[in-house]
DNA sequence: CTTTAACCCTATAGATTGTATGGGATTAAG
DNA sequence: CTTAATCCCATACAATCTATAGGGTTAAAG
């Protein structure tokens, strides 16, 4: 299941999608569109905003903008970033992996279908993108 | 990602199947096939119980068996039991669905790649059984 | 008919994660 | 210099996950 970190992130992405190229947006305004804790969109933007996915301006008249077009940011960069691996496990992870001490990687039965499961969700999390949510 | 009941029962039942049409096997040698607590996993096989996954017989030489072959149990069977909904959403679960209180559902994009995203790890999840873990 | 080995049931403790909130610092427009 | 905004970090609160505890019930075997 999605946290709500995500969940937040994508209305407010979509909105900052719309808004694409007139210059910064305030969280005051996406707030207004999406009702939600001004604080908490606040911590979730700022976690985009340094993992590449925003940029902000700061003082009167700033806000935050897309650095790149929306077609280009997949739900999977932002999944990954606000809720981590998109794998059912993480010794099947591509971006967070780690051994699982308790079980052995090569006879386990079910890492193999838990790739399978990751590739699944892959296909479409990486193929969307914010254009498709607009 | 997987909690750990399911990956525990996964184990469990692995060691079930192999065993299948011999009986009863008690928790004792479960444990003894894959180390971890029996407290813990005797409420994972409680539950799995209560679901009609498993049956039981009580009382010396008794123990835990399979209700149905292990090329009938499905993963995502045990998954829905043990973890909850598969979708990344309460509002495009097929088995758990809920309302979402603060998104409309019909103008959500988000709801729709979601679907999509569900209907991928059940396609996968449903289709692969216990028999695919031995 | 007592011992023993097993499942049955419920409560709860401890740790981790999820969901925010608060307060102040920094920046820049007008 | 006032105002409106982001930036940063700490912390509170709640829910869930993981596991443990302890006693009860059942039934086979001697």
């Amino acid at each position: 299941m999605l946290s709500k970190k995500p969940q937040y992130a994508f209305r407010a992405l979509t909105t900052l999608a719309r808004h694409e190229g007139n210059g910064p947006l305030p969280i005051s305004k996406i707030v207004k569109e999406h009702p939600m804790s001004v604080k908490f969109l606040e911590t979730i933007l700022l976690e985009l905003r340094k993992n590449d996915i925003l940029g902000s301006k700061k003082g009167k008249g700033g806000g935050y903008f897309l650095l790149k077009p929306p077609e280009e940011i997949s739900l999977a960069q932002i999944i990954r970033i606000l809720d981590g691996p998109i794998a059912p496990l993480k010794c099947v992870s591509l971006n967070f992996y780690e051994r699982c001490d308790d079980c052995n990687e090569i006879s386990c039965g079910l890492n193999k279908l838990m790739a399978e499961v990751r590739d699944a969700k892959l296909k479409v999390l990486t193929n969307r993108t914010l254009r498709d949510l607009i």
